[in-house]
DNA sequence: TCCTTGATGTTATAACATAACAAATTTACA
DNA sequence: TGTAAATTTGTTATGTTATAACATCAAGGA
């Protein structure tokens, strides 16, 4: 039996990837990056972030259609994370405390709908950024 | 000087195609909607798209790379609507009430961020769907 | 072994979106 | 009004994002 501690090598290679980057990657920037190793094409990026994703490691980022490595270790736990985007430098943020929970529960009774899943997307300018 | 009471023939048909179907429909398939009329390629439907979104008209579901027409008077008010969409069935209820702008502002607070514009968008199966 | 099952690789193509330029229309104002 | 500048609209081409379909390979059990 083959021991499992360790990612498939395609899931580490992207996971890499969008760690070093620290910032939303689109799948074709990811393959880009990757050029050299054993991944060639769309579908290996594809399936290793879809994998990632389900395992929790990355996020998915509607808005922008690209991926960004999980930051936040609280997310994992409560399950639903709203994204806190800055325009101008990229910069995301997660914020997945109970406030985030609570809103999304609310609004699935109000709107009488068993969530499946949800996307919580905030672009504007970051501090740091309207501050220079 | 012209008369501005009506929208120009390109708006009237796009947003006359999302009113018709009542239901996210993307760029294309409004486009093939609309085969025969006036519109004829990809980027009429888009710069109407953008034109009508920038006057409150239709919402864009960037979950699923759709569109529809505006279906609540109380959204061009409060300025920030989130998204109810049923995976089973296609429906969208729009939601724009004070609790989701306050949670929008108490977002952006708590993130440092100036708020540019937001996507709250919740899928699941709605009532209908769920006891059929 | 050899069959089944699932993961991975590869090619091709589908689906979504915009750049760049041309043509037409509108606007500003001399 | 007439004309230039600005804006909108149409068209072609292309860029970007995502998946279908099929081939190949690897692992485990009858």
């Amino acid at each position: 039996m083959k021991k499992m501690t360790e990612l498939p090598n395609n899931l580490q290679l992207v996971l890499a990837a969008l760690e070093k980057k620290g910032q939303p990657m689109s799948a074709y920037m990811i393959l880009d990056q990757l050029h050299g190793s054993s991944i060639r094409a769309p579908l290996q990026v594809y399936r290793a972030l879809e994998k990632l994703i389900n395992m929790g490691q990355v996020h998915r980022l509607e808005s922008l259609n690209s991926f960004i490595a999980c930051n936040d270790t609280s997310c994992a736990t409560v399950g639903v994370t709203a994204f806190v985007i800055c325009e101008k430098c990229d910069q995301v943020q997660e914020v997945s405390d109970n406030s985030v929970s609570l809103f999304i529960t609310e609004l699935a009774e109000k709107a009488k709908i068993t969530a499946v899943k949800s996307s919580i997307e905030l672009h504007g300018i970051c501090g740091a950024c309207e501050n220079p």
